[in-house]
DNA sequence: GATTTAACGTACCGAGTGGTACGAATATAA
DNA sequence: TTATATTCGTACCACTCGGTACGTTAAATC
């Protein structure tokens, strides 16, 4: 990734902290809404020293992107490796969604996803991505559960796969405009109650 | 409204072509990525002028979106009035947003609301209140059709107009992404069949 | 010590934003 | 005709944005 050069001045940038620091601020506010000038006096880090290392504002948001896939997401796609029936799934990628405290004011990607005609192309590829590699993981998970015999196939496992990243997109996106948590959770078990027998 | 003075030069201002062409504009686009100085432009109207009708962007925003809801909006009130059964009510609503060619690019109504935050006092005052509308329409519709008994109550009225309120809202942002109609379609529908009896 | 290499950050750039100052134009009222 | 009232639109304002030119500083190499 950053490849040291054996002369010249050394670096004194902190690229993680920086890194934080942007995350931190995606995070709370619409990321379309935080300036790279924001960011630089937040970060204590000079403009220049920004596009260094990131090459322009579309490319700090993708390793912002990236490092919250890696230290956040992942959780998330965690809870679908457990090969727990879709009743637990479901109710654990509720309370994730509604109630973990880490999403409070919503989730870094889905809010590049809401906002994804004003992302640049690295950060838009990434989040296409990201939003595949959710689609194709749920896939997978309801389409393992019809073998197991806890899940009948009548909306079909790519549908149903949709339906989930969209409802908890929703739920998300309700967080971040901070209407109460409670509500959001009526709002997410009501959705995912159409995913039983009928 | 529009006090017409006895002295001094007449306007030449069509307000109503300009209101059009604005709405338009924030019809197809994100009307936070709609500058002032592009609705000039396309009405061929000079900044200035706007500003004498409208007093601020605020001001132009929210006399569209009054507009949008007498011409457009109200025909979704409509539907509710005709005191239908919940299942071909739901199955309206669901054409309405999913199908419908006049929400093709999405509503301008829920365009604003998703991104709330950026809005002005005025326009976000409207469309609260539009908002609010919305769900007081939909929980006296639903407690009416408990009332006549092809309702149960086990999701508050209240509860479900929210639902259906959020859902709605879920639906015309994917149209507005562009995504599959099928689809769109497809995820409304499936979020509709939870609110059919247990 | 001299040269090379690279990161440092101030101070700038052009484009675009919402908003306005102001003189010219056009109507009615005295 | 003159005074008053109001709209007209050009040309500007201050500000913010993403992005960069360039002189300075600090290391490795010669």
């Amino acid at each position: 990734m950053s490849d040291t050069p054996k002369r010249g001045r050394p670096r004194t940038l902190d690229t993680d902290r920086t890194l934080d620091v942007a995350m931190r601020a995606y995070w709370q506010q619409d990321p379309a809404d935080v300036s790279l000038n924001a960011i630089c006096t937040l970060a204590g880090v000079s403009k220049p020293a920004l596009y260094r290392q990131f090459g322009s504002e579309d490319g700090l948001m993708r390793a912002v992107l990236d490092r919250y896939a890696t230290q956040v997401l992942s959780d998330i796609f965690d809870i679908l490796s457990r090969d727990m029936p879709p009743k637990e799934t479901l109710a654990a990628l509720s309370h994730f969604a509604s109630t973990d405290e880490k999403m409070e004011t919503g989730c870094v990607f889905y809010k590049m996803r809401a906002g994804k005609h004003r992302l640049g192309p690295l950060t838009r590829e990434g989040v296409e991505a990201i939003d595949a590699g959710a689609v194709t993981a749920l896939t997978a998970y309801f389409k393992a559960r019809q073998v197991a015999g806890d899940w009948a196939g009548d909306p079909p496992a790519a549908t149903v796969a949709r339906y989930v990243v969209e409802q908890i997109g929703l739920a998300l996106s309700q967080r971040a405009a901070g209407h109460d948590p409670d509500e959001v959770r009526d709002t997410l078990t009501l959705a995912f109650s159409a995913l039983r027998r009928p």
